[in-house]
DNA sequence: TATGGATTGGAATTATTATTTCATATTGCC
DNA sequence: GGCAATATGAAATAATAATTCCAATCCATA
C-alpha cells in the first residue's frame, strides 16, 4: 500500500469521484454502488456486495486495488470507520443526557436535565408543526392592525419576547399587562381588525383564559399556543398550536414555544413586507 | 432460535439488563462489554471481541446462545442493524435543518431556522458549561438574602422566567424593572448580603450595564450571563458565564440562556433546602 | 478484420473466522 | 467435604469468506 491510500471516507469519496470517468466499466459500476450504498460495503461480504452490485467478487477486489488498497478488506475498513465515527444518534444522545440528569445527583445533573428537556421539546415540535395552521396563523396576524400579546405567569417570558421582536420589526403590538390594573380597558380597545397571540399551558392561568374569552367575544381573532385540544384556550382560538414542552424539576421548557413564537413573528414580518412591496408596484 | 429472540438493539439491551444478575461471571463480563462497546461488537471478529473483553471466543458464543441466538453471527447482526438504522448524526441533522432554513424560502424555513438555532445553542452550551463557575454561582446565590434579577430588552424574557421560578421556589427576589422609573431606588436597596443575576448580550443595553455598575459598586456580588469576556458585564461580575446563542433572521435564540438560568435557579433552590435541613438537625 | 492489451467471469485456492468439542475448573448443595 | 451441575479455557474442526489465477471476452488500433 503506498502512502496515498485514502484513509478516511471523505478522501476516498473524492478520489473515486475524480477517477470516475477513467475507470473500466465494471469497476465504475462497483464504484458507483459503493458511494450509493456505503452501509452495504461496511457490513457485507465481498460476495454479497458483488452480487448486489451485479459484478464478480474479483472485480470488487480489483476496484479496491485500483484505489491503492491491498484488498477488499482494507477498503472495507474505511467504510466501517465512517460508521464508527459518525456521532451517536440524536435520540441516544438525548437519552444519555436525560439518564445522567435522572440518576446523577449534583448540580450538573440539573443543568443536563434542563438542556435535555429543551432539546426534547424542540425535537418534538420540529416534527409536529402543522404547516397549514402555521400559514393560517401568519395570514391572520399579518393583516391585523395591532397584534395583542396575551400570556401570564410561566408563559409570560414568551409573550415579552414576542413583543420585543414585533417592536423590532416595526409591527404595532400591545402586550396585555398593566401594573396599573388596566388590562380590561386595554382589551376593550381591540377590534376585529386586530389579532391576538395567546399563550397558556396547563394549569391555565385564569386571568389569561378570562381575557382570551372576553377578547374573542369582541370578535378579535385569536392565535393560540397551548398544550392540548382540551385547553380552554383552544376553544376561543381561530388557529391553535399544540406544543408539548418537556419539563424538568417542575419547570417546563419554553424552547419549543419560543421557537414557534419567533417563527410566527418573523414570518408575519416577512409577509407584511411582501404585501407592502406588492401594493407599491 | 425460538420466537423470543431480541431482533432489535433496544429489546436486546433490555433483555441483557434484566438478566444481568443471573448470568455467570464471564458471560456477565461479555454482556457488560457488549453494552459498553456496541460498535466493537458490530465490527469485530469473535476472536478480537473476546480478547478485548478478556474472555474466550467460546464464551462469546455461549453468551449469544443464552440470549436465544444460534451463534455469535446472528447476535452480531443485531448490533449491525443498530448502526444501520441509527438516525443520521446529530450534526448531520442540524446541518440539514439549517440548510433547509437557508435555501428554502417559505415560512416553514423560518420555523426550521429558529429550531436549528435553538438546538445549536443548546448543543453548544451543553459541552461548554464550566462546572466550577456553575458551583460558585450557585453558592453565591444560595446565600443571598434577596436575589435581584437584571436584564433588559432581548434578555428580559429570561429575567422574567427566573423571577417566576424563584417565586415558585419561595426564594425572595426582585426583578429590576419599574414602570414608574424607580429602578435607581430599587437598586439602592441592594446590599452585599444580596446577589444579582444579570443577563446581557451584545449590543449591551446601556441601562443594564449602568445598573450593573452601580449595583456592583455597592458591593453586591453579580452572577452574569453574557456572550464574551469582552462584555462590559463580565468586568462587574464575581462569576460569569459565556453563552453563545445562535441567531436566525436577526433574532437570537434564548434556549441556552434559558436552560442555564433555570438550572441555576433550581440548583439554588436545592442548595437552600439542603442548607435549611442541615441547620435544623 | 486481425492483433495486442486490457478487462472480465468463474472456479480453485488460501485465509480467516465461527463453532464445536472436550478436558478442567468452579460453584452450589446435601 | 464430597458430589453433581454448571461454567470456563484451549485447541480442533467446520464454515465462510477473501483472494488468486487463468481462460474468455472485449475493445482500440493499425
Amino acid at each position: 500500500m503506498d502512502e496515498r491510500v485514502p484513509r478516511d471516507f471523505e478522501t476516498l469519496r473524492t478520489t473515486i469521484l475524480e477517477r470516475r470517468h477513467s475507470l473500466p466499466k465494471r469497476i465504475a459500476q462497483i464504484a458507483a454502488y459503493a458511494l450509493d450504498n456505503p452501509d452495504d460495503i461496511a457490513f457485507g461480504t465481498a460476495a454479497s456486495i458483488a452480487a448486489s452490485a451485479g459484478v464478480q467478487p474479483s472485480t470488487l477486489i480489483r476496484f479496491a486495488q485500483q484505489l491503492g488498497f491491498d484488498g477488499f478488506t482494507s477498503l472495507q475498513l474505511v467504510f466501517r470507520e465512517r460508521l464508527r465515527e459518525r456521532n451517536s444518534s440524536y435520540d441516544e444522545r438525548l437519552a444519555a443526557l436525560r439518564a445522567k440528569a435522572e440518576e446523577g445527583a449534583g448540580h450538573r445533573a440539573i443543568f443536563d436535565g434542563f438542556v435535555a428537556a429543551a432539546s426534547t421539546s424542540l425535537n418534538d415540535i420540529s416534527g409536529r408543526l402543522n404547516e397549514d395552521h402555521f400559514e393560517d396563523a401568519i395570514a391572520l396576524l399579518a393583516k391585523a392592525e395591532t397584534i395583542y400579546v396575551l400570556a401570564k405567569r410561566r408563559s409570560y417570558p414568551v409573550a415579552s419576547y414576542i413583543a420585543y421582536a414585533l417592536g423590532k420589526l416595526k409591527i404595532r403590538n400591545q402586550l396585555i399587562e398593566s401594573a396599573a390594573g388596566l388590562n380590561a380597558e386595554m382589551i376593550s380597545f381591540a377590534s376585529p381588525r386586530d389579532a391576538v397571540i395567546a399563550i397558556s399551558f396547563s394549569p391555565y392561568a385564569p386571568a389569561a383564559i378570562e381575557e382570551a374569552r372576553v377578547i374573542s367575544e369582541q370578535g378579535v381573532p385569536i392565535v393560540a399556543i397551548t398544550d392540548s385540544s382540551f385547553s380552554p384556550l383552544a376553544q376561543f382560538a381561530k388557529v391553535w398550536f399544540e406544543v408539548a414542552e418537556a419539563d424538568f424539576a417542575g419547570f417546563r421548557s419554553l424552547s419549543a414555544t419560543m421557537a414557534l413564537a419567533m417563527a410566527l413573528t418573523v414570518a408575519v414580518g416577512e409577509k407584511r413586507r411582501d404585501a407592502g412591496r406588492k401594493r407599491k408596484t
